[in-house]
DNA sequence: TCTCTATTATAGTGATCGGTCTACATATTA
DNA sequence: TAATATGTAGACCGATCACTATAATAGAGA
Protein backbone atom coordinates (compact mmCIF):
# COMPACT_ATOMS: atom_id res chain seq x y z
CA UNK A 1 0.00 0.00 0.00
CA UNK A 2 0.93 3.72 0.34
CA UNK A 3 3.81 3.56 2.37
CA UNK A 4 6.48 6.44 3.02
CA UNK A 5 3.45 8.50 1.49
CA UNK A 6 2.00 11.67 3.15
CA UNK A 7 1.29 13.64 0.51
CA UNK A 8 -2.26 13.69 0.83
CA UNK A 9 -1.88 14.34 4.06
CA UNK A 10 0.06 17.07 3.62
CA UNK A 11 -1.87 18.70 0.95
CA UNK A 12 -5.11 18.25 2.85
CA UNK A 13 -3.63 19.49 6.10
CA UNK A 14 -2.57 22.99 3.95
CA UNK A 15 -5.88 23.09 1.83
CA UNK A 16 -7.36 23.22 5.19
CA UNK A 17 -5.64 26.25 6.82
CA UNK A 18 -5.26 27.74 3.93
CA UNK A 19 -8.88 27.68 2.88
CA UNK A 20 -9.85 28.74 6.68
CA UNK A 21 -7.87 31.88 6.93
CA UNK A 22 -7.87 33.88 2.94
CA UNK A 23 -11.15 31.50 1.39
CA UNK A 24 -11.44 29.03 -1.04
CA UNK A 25 -11.08 31.16 -4.17
CA UNK A 26 -8.61 33.11 -2.94
CA UNK A 27 -6.69 30.06 -2.30
CA UNK A 28 -5.00 28.89 -5.68
CA UNK A 29 -3.83 25.22 -5.85
CA UNK A 30 -0.09 26.32 -6.56
CA UNK A 31 -0.24 27.94 -2.88
CA UNK A 32 -1.07 24.80 -1.71
CA UNK A 33 1.18 22.54 -3.44
CA UNK A 34 3.86 24.65 -2.52
CA UNK A 35 3.04 25.27 1.37
CA UNK A 36 2.15 21.66 1.61
CA UNK A 37 5.48 20.69 -1.17
CA UNK A 38 3.53 18.19 -2.69
CA UNK A 39 3.91 17.55 -6.29
CA UNK A 40 1.51 18.86 -8.67
CA UNK A 41 1.37 15.65 -10.59
CA UNK A 42 -0.05 14.14 -6.77
CA UNK A 43 -3.16 16.20 -6.39
CA UNK A 44 -5.14 14.95 -9.60
CA UNK A 45 -3.76 11.21 -8.04
CA UNK A 46 -5.60 11.55 -4.84
CA UNK A 47 -8.18 14.11 -5.89
CA UNK A 48 -9.42 13.42 -9.16
CA UNK A 49 -12.26 15.82 -9.17
CA UNK A 50 -9.51 18.73 -8.03
CA UNK A 51 -9.82 21.81 -6.01
CA UNK A 52 -13.38 20.82 -4.56
CA UNK A 53 -12.98 17.03 -3.49
CA UNK A 54 -9.86 18.87 -1.83
CA UNK A 55 -11.27 21.43 -0.30
CA UNK A 56 -14.43 18.62 0.86
CA UNK A 57 -11.11 16.73 2.42
CA UNK A 58 -10.08 20.62 3.73
CA UNK A 59 -13.20 20.96 5.52
CA UNK A 60 -13.61 17.72 6.75
CA UNK A 61 -10.41 17.59 8.92
CA UNK A 62 -10.77 21.20 10.08
CA UNK A 63 -14.74 20.43 11.02
CA UNK A 64 -12.73 17.48 12.96
CA UNK A 65 -10.11 19.86 14.48
CA UNK A 66 -12.79 22.30 15.80
CA UNK A 67 -15.24 20.16 17.51
CA UNK A 68 -12.77 18.39 19.26
CA UNK A 69 -10.82 21.61 20.46
CA UNK A 70 -14.13 23.13 21.49
CA UNK A 71 -14.94 19.60 23.30
CA UNK A 72 -11.38 19.46 25.30
CA UNK A 73 -12.41 23.51 26.09
CA UNK A 74 -15.95 22.26 27.27
CA UNK A 75 -14.76 19.14 29.52
CA UNK A 76 -13.15 21.59 31.78
CA UNK A 77 -15.98 22.96 33.64
CA UNK A 78 -18.78 20.82 34.41
CA UNK A 79 -20.93 24.00 34.98
CA UNK A 80 -22.46 24.98 30.97
CA UNK A 81 -22.05 28.53 31.80
CA UNK A 82 -18.71 28.55 32.71
CA UNK A 83 -17.55 25.58 30.00
CA UNK A 84 -19.17 27.33 27.23
CA UNK A 85 -17.55 30.79 28.66
CA UNK A 86 -14.15 28.88 28.43
CA UNK A 87 -14.52 27.68 25.01
CA UNK A 88 -14.91 31.48 23.54
CA UNK A 89 -12.12 32.21 26.09
CA UNK A 90 -9.96 29.63 23.93
CA UNK A 91 -11.17 31.06 20.75
CA UNK A 92 -10.14 34.81 22.02
CA UNK A 93 -6.37 33.48 22.45
CA UNK A 94 -6.47 31.70 19.27
CA UNK A 95 -7.45 35.22 17.27
CA UNK A 96 -5.57 37.44 18.91
CA UNK A 97 -2.78 35.07 18.45
CA UNK A 98 -2.39 36.13 14.90
CA UNK A 99 -5.41 37.60 14.23
CA UNK A 100 -6.04 34.98 11.34
CA UNK A 101 -9.25 32.31 11.31
CA UNK A 102 -7.34 29.40 12.70
CA UNK A 103 -9.44 26.24 13.28
CA UNK A 104 -12.28 28.32 14.83
CA UNK A 105 -14.42 29.32 12.00
CA UNK A 106 -15.56 27.35 8.66
CA UNK A 107 -17.78 30.86 8.29
CA UNK A 108 -15.69 32.07 5.22
CA UNK A 109 -15.82 29.02 3.30
CA UNK A 110 -19.34 28.33 3.96
CA UNK A 111 -20.48 32.09 2.68
CA UNK A 112 -18.24 31.57 0.25
CA UNK A 113 -19.62 28.31 -0.95
CA UNK A 114 -23.11 28.21 -0.27
CA UNK A 115 -24.07 29.64 -3.84
CA UNK A 116 -21.57 27.26 -6.05
CA UNK A 117 -20.65 24.18 -4.66
CA UNK A 118 -24.06 22.08 -3.33
CA UNK A 119 -20.89 19.31 -1.98
CA UNK A 120 -19.07 21.85 0.23
CA UNK A 121 -22.15 23.83 1.67
CA UNK A 122 -23.43 20.47 3.14
CA UNK A 123 -19.91 19.56 4.21
CA UNK A 124 -20.52 23.05 6.35
CA UNK A 125 -23.68 22.71 7.18
CA UNK A 126 -22.80 19.09 8.93
CA UNK A 127 -20.21 20.71 10.43
CA UNK A 128 -22.67 23.39 11.94
CA UNK A 129 -24.92 20.89 13.50
CA UNK A 130 -22.47 19.08 15.11
CA UNK A 131 -21.48 22.11 17.16
CA UNK A 132 -24.88 23.08 17.81
CA UNK A 133 -25.16 19.39 19.26
CA UNK A 134 -21.98 19.65 21.43
CA UNK A 135 -23.54 22.94 23.00
CA UNK A 136 -26.45 21.25 23.72
CA UNK A 137 -25.61 17.97 24.79
CA UNK A 138 -23.18 19.94 27.37
CA UNK A 139 -26.45 21.69 28.43
CA UNK A 140 -28.47 18.60 28.75
CA UNK A 141 -25.90 17.28 30.48
CA UNK A 142 -26.68 19.76 33.31
CA UNK A 143 -30.66 18.72 33.79
CA UNK A 144 -31.85 21.49 30.69
CA UNK A 145 -34.53 19.64 29.15
CA UNK A 146 -33.88 18.51 25.39
CA UNK A 147 -35.83 20.95 23.61
CA UNK A 148 -34.26 23.79 25.38
CA UNK A 149 -31.05 22.70 24.96
CA UNK A 150 -31.66 21.84 21.50
CA UNK A 151 -32.98 25.66 21.03
CA UNK A 152 -29.89 26.94 23.16
CA UNK A 153 -27.37 24.81 21.21
CA UNK A 154 -28.26 27.03 18.08
CA UNK A 155 -28.58 30.46 19.38
CA UNK A 156 -25.26 29.71 21.04
CA UNK A 157 -23.56 28.72 18.35
CA UNK A 158 -24.82 31.67 15.87
CA UNK A 159 -23.16 34.28 18.80
CA UNK A 160 -19.97 32.45 18.93
CA UNK A 161 -19.84 32.19 14.98
CA UNK A 162 -21.08 35.97 14.48
CA UNK A 163 -18.79 37.05 17.25
CA UNK A 164 -15.57 35.78 15.33
CA UNK A 165 -16.73 37.12 12.47
CA UNK A 166 -16.96 40.41 13.83
CA UNK A 167 -13.81 40.06 16.19
CA UNK A 168 -11.79 39.33 13.18
CA UNK A 169 -12.83 42.30 11.08
CA UNK A 170 -12.15 44.46 13.63
CA UNK A 171 -8.88 42.79 15.00
CA UNK A 172 -10.50 42.76 18.50
CA UNK A 173 -12.07 40.23 20.55
CA UNK A 174 -14.39 42.59 22.48
CA UNK A 175 -17.02 41.56 20.83
CA UNK A 176 -16.22 37.77 21.42
CA UNK A 177 -16.25 38.97 25.42
CA UNK A 178 -19.28 40.66 25.72
CA UNK A 179 -20.93 37.10 23.89
CA UNK A 180 -18.89 35.25 26.37
CA UNK A 181 -20.64 37.12 28.94
CA UNK A 182 -24.32 36.99 27.96
CA UNK A 183 -24.07 33.38 27.70
CA UNK A 184 -24.31 33.51 31.40
CA UNK A 185 -27.74 35.73 30.89
CA UNK A 186 -28.90 33.17 28.47
CA UNK A 187 -28.62 29.99 29.91
CA UNK A 188 -29.35 30.97 33.67
CA UNK A 189 -33.32 30.85 32.95
CA UNK A 190 -33.51 27.40 31.47
CA UNK A 191 -30.96 25.56 34.69
CA UNK A 192 -33.03 23.69 36.79
CA UNK A 193 -30.19 23.14 39.74
CA UNK B 1 -21.66 68.98 -17.38
CA UNK B 2 -21.92 65.96 -18.65
CA UNK B 3 -25.33 64.23 -19.95
CA UNK B 4 -27.02 62.04 -17.55
CA UNK B 5 -24.72 59.21 -16.96
CA UNK B 6 -25.63 56.26 -14.74
CA UNK B 7 -22.46 54.15 -15.57
CA UNK B 8 -21.01 54.35 -12.25
CA UNK B 9 -24.09 54.10 -10.35
CA UNK B 10 -24.81 50.51 -12.37
CA UNK B 11 -21.68 49.28 -12.00
CA UNK B 12 -21.54 50.03 -8.00
CA UNK B 13 -25.70 48.35 -7.75
CA UNK B 14 -24.06 45.38 -9.47
CA UNK B 15 -21.29 44.71 -7.84
CA UNK B 16 -22.68 44.80 -4.38
CA UNK B 17 -25.01 42.90 -5.66
CA UNK B 18 -22.41 40.49 -6.64
CA UNK B 19 -19.83 40.91 -4.12
CA UNK B 20 -22.73 40.31 -1.26
CA UNK B 21 -23.84 37.28 -3.00
CA UNK B 22 -20.89 35.63 -4.27
CA UNK B 23 -18.10 36.86 -2.58
CA UNK B 24 -15.17 39.18 -3.90
CA UNK B 25 -13.16 36.68 -5.34
CA UNK B 26 -15.33 34.93 -7.35
CA UNK B 27 -17.19 37.85 -8.55
CA UNK B 28 -14.98 38.77 -11.84
CA UNK B 29 -14.95 42.22 -13.34
CA UNK B 30 -16.55 40.93 -16.81
CA UNK B 31 -19.52 39.99 -14.63
CA UNK B 32 -20.11 43.00 -13.13
CA UNK B 33 -19.58 44.91 -16.37
CA UNK B 34 -21.95 42.44 -17.93
CA UNK B 35 -24.59 42.55 -15.35
CA UNK B 36 -24.57 45.84 -15.05
CA UNK B 37 -24.79 46.69 -18.80
CA UNK B 38 -22.22 49.39 -18.11
CA UNK B 39 -19.55 50.42 -20.96
CA UNK B 40 -16.40 48.55 -21.02
CA UNK B 41 -14.32 51.02 -20.87
CA UNK B 42 -15.82 53.17 -18.20
CA UNK B 43 -14.72 50.99 -15.51
CA UNK B 44 -11.13 51.85 -15.14
CA UNK B 45 -12.48 56.02 -15.86
CA UNK B 46 -14.40 56.06 -12.88
CA UNK B 47 -12.36 53.82 -10.80
CA UNK B 48 -8.94 54.02 -11.51
CA UNK B 49 -7.48 52.12 -8.99
CA UNK B 50 -9.22 48.80 -10.07
CA UNK B 51 -11.08 46.34 -8.15
CA UNK B 52 -10.52 46.88 -5.06
CA UNK B 53 -12.06 50.60 -5.86
CA UNK B 54 -15.26 49.49 -7.08
CA UNK B 55 -15.42 47.47 -4.35
CA UNK B 56 -15.04 49.89 -1.58
CA UNK B 57 -17.81 51.91 -2.92
CA UNK B 58 -19.74 48.70 -3.64
CA UNK B 59 -19.76 48.09 0.26
CA UNK B 60 -20.43 51.42 1.00
CA UNK B 61 -23.73 51.46 -0.65
CA UNK B 62 -24.61 47.61 0.88
CA UNK B 63 -23.82 49.10 4.10
CA UNK B 64 -25.86 52.00 3.75
CA UNK B 65 -28.91 50.20 2.30
CA UNK B 66 -28.65 47.63 5.24
CA UNK B 67 -28.41 50.65 7.93
CA UNK B 68 -31.49 51.91 6.57
CA UNK B 69 -33.60 49.02 6.31
CA UNK B 70 -32.67 47.96 9.84
CA UNK B 71 -33.81 51.36 10.76
CA UNK B 72 -37.00 51.10 9.05
CA UNK B 73 -37.56 47.56 10.35
CA UNK B 74 -36.75 49.00 14.40
CA UNK B 75 -39.13 51.77 14.19
CA UNK B 76 -42.59 50.40 13.54
CA UNK B 77 -42.07 49.06 17.34
CA UNK B 78 -40.77 51.66 20.02
CA UNK B 79 -40.32 48.30 22.22
CA UNK B 80 -36.38 47.27 21.69
CA UNK B 81 -37.39 43.58 22.43
CA UNK B 82 -40.20 44.12 19.83
CA UNK B 83 -38.24 46.30 17.16
CA UNK B 84 -35.53 44.22 17.04
CA UNK B 85 -37.25 40.77 16.78
CA UNK B 86 -39.09 42.75 13.15
CA UNK B 87 -35.48 43.19 12.07
CA UNK B 88 -34.54 39.51 12.54
CA UNK B 89 -38.17 38.76 11.14
CA UNK B 90 -37.78 40.58 8.09
CA UNK B 91 -34.14 39.48 7.57
CA UNK B 92 -35.54 35.46 7.48
CA UNK B 93 -38.10 37.07 4.56
CA UNK B 94 -35.11 38.69 3.06
CA UNK B 95 -33.21 35.49 3.08
CA UNK B 96 -36.21 32.93 2.25
CA UNK B 97 -37.06 34.95 -0.65
CA UNK B 98 -34.08 33.11 -3.03
CA UNK B 99 -31.13 31.84 -0.58
CA UNK B 100 -29.41 34.51 -1.13
CA UNK B 101 -27.40 37.10 0.27
CA UNK B 102 -28.80 40.72 -0.51
CA UNK B 103 -28.36 43.56 1.45
CA UNK B 104 -28.48 41.46 4.97
CA UNK B 105 -24.65 40.74 5.86
CA UNK B 106 -21.36 41.91 4.94
CA UNK B 107 -20.05 38.96 7.04
CA UNK B 108 -18.74 37.17 3.20
CA UNK B 109 -16.64 40.57 2.32
CA UNK B 110 -15.51 41.27 5.60
CA UNK B 111 -14.04 37.51 5.90
CA UNK B 112 -12.79 37.55 2.67
CA UNK B 113 -10.77 40.87 2.78
CA UNK B 114 -9.48 41.13 6.35
CA UNK B 115 -6.30 39.51 5.02
CA UNK B 116 -5.89 40.88 1.76
CA UNK B 117 -6.94 44.90 2.00
CA UNK B 118 -6.95 46.80 4.49
CA UNK B 119 -9.23 49.17 2.95
CA UNK B 120 -12.11 46.98 2.50
CA UNK B 121 -11.34 45.14 5.79
CA UNK B 122 -11.57 48.56 7.23
CA UNK B 123 -15.14 49.37 5.48
CA UNK B 124 -16.41 45.87 6.83
CA UNK B 125 -15.29 46.87 10.37
CA UNK B 126 -17.15 50.57 9.84
CA UNK B 127 -20.58 49.28 8.82
CA UNK B 128 -20.03 46.74 11.32
CA UNK B 129 -20.00 49.19 14.28
CA UNK B 130 -22.59 51.01 12.80
CA UNK B 131 -24.64 48.49 13.39
CA UNK B 132 -23.96 48.19 16.95
CA UNK B 133 -24.56 51.77 17.52
CA UNK B 134 -28.06 51.28 15.88
CA UNK B 135 -29.28 48.48 18.40
CA UNK B 136 -27.02 50.50 20.92
CA UNK B 137 -29.20 53.60 20.50
CA UNK B 138 -32.81 52.11 20.05
CA UNK B 139 -32.37 50.38 23.55
CA UNK B 140 -30.93 53.12 25.32
CA UNK B 141 -33.95 55.24 23.83
CA UNK B 142 -35.99 52.62 26.14
CA UNK B 143 -34.09 53.55 29.35
CA UNK B 144 -31.04 51.14 28.99
CA UNK B 145 -28.26 52.33 30.83
CA UNK B 146 -25.58 53.45 27.79
CA UNK B 147 -22.46 51.46 28.90
CA UNK B 148 -25.39 48.32 28.95
CA UNK B 149 -26.82 49.01 25.69
CA UNK B 150 -23.32 49.47 23.83
CA UNK B 151 -22.62 45.83 24.96
CA UNK B 152 -25.87 44.81 24.47
CA UNK B 153 -26.12 46.08 21.06
CA UNK B 154 -22.55 44.19 20.35
CA UNK B 155 -24.11 40.93 21.43
CA UNK B 156 -27.38 41.22 19.08
CA UNK B 157 -24.86 42.09 16.05
CA UNK B 158 -23.30 39.17 16.91
CA UNK B 159 -26.26 36.94 17.22
CA UNK B 160 -28.09 38.85 14.22
CA UNK B 161 -24.50 38.19 11.75
CA UNK B 162 -24.16 34.75 13.39
CA UNK B 163 -27.58 32.96 12.70
CA UNK B 164 -27.54 34.32 9.17
CA UNK B 165 -24.39 32.67 8.17
CA UNK B 166 -25.87 29.49 9.45
CA UNK B 167 -29.22 29.89 8.37
CA UNK B 168 -28.08 30.57 4.94
CA UNK B 169 -25.21 27.92 4.97
CA UNK B 170 -28.57 25.72 6.62
CA UNK B 171 -30.52 26.84 3.63
CA UNK B 172 -33.30 27.20 7.14
CA UNK B 173 -34.05 30.07 8.90
CA UNK B 174 -34.92 28.20 11.94
CA UNK B 175 -31.38 29.72 13.71
CA UNK B 176 -32.48 33.19 13.05
CA UNK B 177 -36.17 32.21 14.38
CA UNK B 178 -34.05 30.65 17.53
CA UNK B 179 -32.33 34.06 17.89
CA UNK B 180 -35.29 36.48 17.46
CA UNK B 181 -36.84 34.14 20.70
CA UNK B 182 -33.42 34.63 23.28
CA UNK B 183 -33.73 38.49 22.06
CA UNK B 184 -36.10 38.95 24.74
CA UNK B 185 -34.32 37.29 27.43
CA UNK B 186 -31.06 38.74 27.12
CA UNK B 187 -32.68 42.86 26.95
CA UNK B 188 -34.89 42.15 29.83
CA UNK B 189 -32.53 42.19 32.90
CA UNK B 190 -32.04 45.48 31.73
CA UNK B 191 -35.35 46.79 31.16
CA UNK B 192 -35.55 49.39 33.73
CA UNK B 193 -39.38 50.08 32.63
C1' DT C 1 -18.53 75.49 -36.75
C1' DC C 2 -14.51 74.41 -34.13
C1' DT C 3 -12.45 73.05 -29.98
C1' DC C 4 -12.17 70.93 -25.64
C1' DT C 5 -13.29 67.73 -22.32
C1' DA C 6 -15.77 63.82 -20.69
C1' DT C 7 -16.84 59.36 -21.62
C1' DT C 8 -16.72 54.96 -24.09
C1' DA C 9 -14.78 51.26 -27.28
C1' DT C 10 -11.73 47.71 -28.07
C1' DA C 11 -7.72 45.22 -28.61
C1' DG C 12 -4.29 43.40 -26.09
C1' DT C 13 -1.02 42.83 -21.73
C1' DG C 14 1.20 39.26 -18.78
C1' DA C 15 0.00 36.50 -15.05
C1' DT C 16 -2.37 33.04 -13.01
C1' DC C 17 -6.21 30.03 -12.78
C1' DG C 18 -7.77 24.94 -12.51
C1' DG C 19 -6.93 20.98 -14.96
C1' DT C 20 -4.59 17.44 -18.30
C1' DC C 21 -1.05 14.68 -20.09
C1' DT C 22 2.72 11.57 -20.71
C1' DA C 23 6.96 9.84 -19.05
C1' DC C 24 9.18 8.02 -15.28
C1' DA C 25 10.57 6.34 -10.72
C1' DT C 26 9.80 3.31 -7.05
C1' DA C 27 7.73 -0.44 -4.48
C1' DT C 28 5.23 -4.73 -4.16
C1' DT C 29 4.12 -9.00 -5.71
C1' DA C 30 4.56 -13.13 -8.57
C1' DT D 1 13.86 -11.15 -12.28
C1' DA D 2 9.62 -9.82 -14.47
C1' DA D 3 5.29 -7.75 -14.04
C1' DT D 4 2.28 -4.56 -11.93
C1' DA D 5 0.54 -1.26 -9.01
C1' DT D 6 1.42 3.07 -6.76
C1' DG D 7 2.97 7.46 -6.77
C1' DT D 8 5.85 11.63 -8.74
C1' DA D 9 7.68 14.91 -12.22
C1' DG D 10 6.50 18.95 -14.46
C1' DA D 11 5.62 20.68 -19.02
C1' DC D 12 1.58 22.09 -21.09
C1' DC D 13 -3.38 23.58 -22.03
C1' DG D 14 -7.12 26.95 -22.89
C1' DA D 15 -9.64 30.11 -20.19
C1' DT D 16 -9.99 33.83 -17.45
C1' DC D 17 -8.10 37.12 -14.33
C1' DA D 18 -7.31 42.26 -13.34
C1' DC D 19 -5.53 45.77 -15.84
C1' DT D 20 -3.58 49.09 -19.67
C1' DA D 21 -3.15 51.74 -23.96
C1' DT D 22 -4.93 54.37 -27.23
C1' DA D 23 -8.24 55.81 -30.26
C1' DA D 24 -12.97 57.01 -31.24
C1' DT D 25 -17.14 59.48 -29.97
C1' DA D 26 -20.16 62.78 -28.25
C1' DG D 27 -21.79 66.97 -26.02
C1' DA D 28 -20.89 71.76 -24.26
C1' DG D 29 -19.04 76.21 -24.69
C1' DA D 30 -16.87 79.57 -27.71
Amino acid sequence: MNIRTDSREKMIKAASRLFQMQGYHATGLNEILKKSDAPKGSLYYYFPKGKEELALAAIGLASDIIQSKIRASLSVYADPILAIQNVIRDMEKAIKKDGKLENVSLSLLSLETYLSSETLREACRKSFIELEKIYAEKLRESGIFPQSAQNLGMVIQAMIEGAITISITKKDTTTLAAVAEQIAVIIKPYKTT
